[in-house]
DNA sequence: ACCTTACCAGAAAGCGCTTTCTGAAAGCGC
DNA sequence: GCGCTTTCAGAAAGCGCTTTCTGGTAAGGT
């Protein structure tokens, strides 16, 4: 036997291009050395309680009772116990301590579309955080947009027992996905199961965080106004997502409180690309070109920031743009976003408190509002010709 | 009762200033309006699969091979079962299915200093979605960067018999947690259990997704060096990480190809404001000032551009600056920021895939090596008197 | 000294499922 | 038509743990 081959080979599959230039992969191996002092025990599956108890000389319920601290066991015998334990490396099955406790397990259950949109991310990190501090592991899973996904993640929870299931994000554009995910919810509710969502409007009746869409757009555009812009556009995301309508919404009541009609909407993906093609639209479409774009969120803004370099249009000399959320990129690119502040992390640490303070089945549920800031920053000025 | 009051109320604790202003939160409740046609049945704690069996009127276990096509169960049977099944809305429970049978359970643990890092988020978005084809569910660790939160993390994972753990990101500075880590680590991979790293060199053999940290790094000096630089500054991070030090010594490496000695190196924590305050302290050490900076990460990257810019310093024509990882940030701050591309998302989809392959403790463990492609982009060009 | 009370260890009954094992019924060749 | 294999449903044995329930022993009251 050749055990001692540095085999190497290029690794077979490697899904897609790189994104700047082909790049090599290669796939060696190395023997693992066994470390002497290690090799105490046979390596059984899986040490159980059962083995723990025989090695302590002491019944398999003294054994859980000392380990657990659920009842009072003599001392010496729990120190036998507990030496036991850590002789034989002992780590409980949270599978069977989940089955025979009527507790259930430390797990939470967090559906986001994306981990890779800050948006998200930020409120996961507050997710996180929050269940460090309470010994809880998130179950995270990522839609990546598909309802069909969303909804599988929902029952793929429900299975696992999770003490909680969190949503972050806009609904979907079809009804039907909605009234799918309301069926496979709404058993989970009644049956003592906790479920609360950020920022999304739902027929069913769960603990929600819901950022105040409405006003935070109606007081940028009053900031907006006060800078002395009258022309308007707004790059708006799918109208179906109550987040879009309400901000959309929001803005057309702040301009409308000036006496100002909003001009132009144009329609784009949810994403940075999406920003960008919009505001390549914007550009694009005959009349006479708005002095302010307000981007319905700072991912599309970032886009649409972009788009504007290219097209040679200077902000905010030329034309002001704004964002919404206040993700961390905003910061970074010059000028920095104007933006409608959100505080992702805390919103993240609300929902899961809010999910794990009692059972969403209790006949109310709770709507925590978060006010958003206006953030005025480089993005913005005064329009071209004043 | 009042149940129909709109109670209101401030909610009590939230925790931190927000960002940038204080925000008011607000708490309401509703009531939940009970569904007419959702209320078929008791909602009892959980529909077990007994349940379905007396439903359908055969046999636990029938019922059981029915739903899971483990063998021939005549079709009437399996429509009867797959009809009460429905009825009931049963849901099987995740933790009795991974006691009874030895494929355990779907779960892979992921843990990262922080889902909010741009790197881990990018690494996490591969994992997720190669896990997602594969209708895995992943438990999510942050520990930001606790070593004692990363132990039990691992020692929870366990306990939860996750397929699979991945570790993103450097190791710990502290050899005494890389030891402990070790020691939790060892008997799992004894025991059968899998584990996979993202650029991690440790003591113990597990298979490893491996960045070519010195490669890319020299690849990037010979670039750099080439574009005319002759003095640089290289902006660190913590020494004891095996990819700050890589990427340190691949740099001097490829300056030291063409005669170059590296002049400076200022060390900085492994954030944006670590990047920042490394920045600002390179500027503010007399002697003549380097005509490039490398920092060896993207997000360190993105701090000293902003330091660069506060003190007046155009890049890249007074100074160039160049990162490593090639995150999304990158492309929108300006200049774009010149880097070494690491193919985040196919690492992540790699190192799960690697953990999935075969038990780690099979004698052999896998390298898979990471080629970075060095990417020129605005923020570098030629030195100042060129 | 006798009986009650308190304390605590062990036996055993599940938790909800998978999976052998057993056996009945049906299909086949002779 | 008889024994053979084959097919497939049901009974039952766990998976590893928690938690009653039971019972033995020591302490306290009279």
């Amino acid at each position: 036997m050749t055990a001692r081959s540095h085999g190497q080979e290029v690794v077979p599959k490697f899904r897609g291009p790189a994104t700047t230039a082909p790049l090599g992969v290669e796939l060696s191996e190395r023997e693992t050395p066994v470390h002497p002092d290690t090799r105490r025990r046979a390596p059984a599956a899986h040490v159980t309680l059962d083995a723990v108890a025989r090695e302590a000389g002491v019944s398999l319920a003294t054994a859980s009772r000392a380990l657990n601290g659920t009842a009072r066991v003599r001392d010496d015998l729990r120190g036998r116990v507990r030496a036991a334990a850590d002789l034989l490396g002992y780590i409980p099955n949270a599978h069977a301590q989940a089955l025979a406790s009527p507790e259930g397990n430390r797990t939470v259950g967090l559906i986001c579309h994306d981990v890779g949109d800050p948006y998200f991310a930020g409120i996961a990190g507050g997710v996180m955080r929050a269940a460090a501090e309470q010994d809880l592991l998130v179950m995270l899973a990522s839609t990546f947009r598909e309802p069909a996904r969303e909804i599988a993640y929902v029952s793929m929870l429900r299975a696992q027992r999770a003490r909680a299931i969190l949503l972050i994000g806009s609904g979907f554009q079809d009804r039907a996905w909605e009234r799918a995910m309301d069926a496979e919810l709404e058993p989970y509710v009644r049956a003592g199961g906790r479920v609360a969502v950020v920022s999304r409007h739902r027929s069913m009746r769960v603990d929600t965080v819901q950022p105040e869409n409405r006003a935070g757009a109606a007081a940028l555009a009053a900031s907006l106004v006060a800078l002395g812009h009258r022309e308007f556009a707004v790059l708006s995301g799918p109208p179906e997502l109550t987040t879009v309508a309400d901000r959309l919404a929001g803005f057309r009541e702040g301009l409308a409180r000036a006496g100002i009609t909003l001009e132009r909407v144009v329609r784009g993906a949810f994403t940075r690309e999406g920003g960008h093609a919009a505001a390549r639209q914007l550009l694009a479409s005959g009349g006479s070109r708005p002095t302010c774009v307000f981007a319905v969120t700072d991912v599309m803004a970032v886009g649409a920031l972009a788009a504007l370099r290219e097209a040679g249009v200077r902000v905010p000399e030329d034309m002001s743009l704004a964002g919404f959320d206040d993700i961390p990129v905003v910061r970074e690119v010059s000028p920095p976003l104007t933006t409608v502040a959100l505080p992702l992390t805390e919103m993240g640490e609300q929902v899961i408190a809010l999910a794990l303070r009692t059972p969403s089945g209790a006949g109310r549920s709770r709507v925590l509002r978060i006010e958003g800031n206006v953030v005025l920053r480089g993005s913005t000025g005064a329009p071209p010709g004043s």
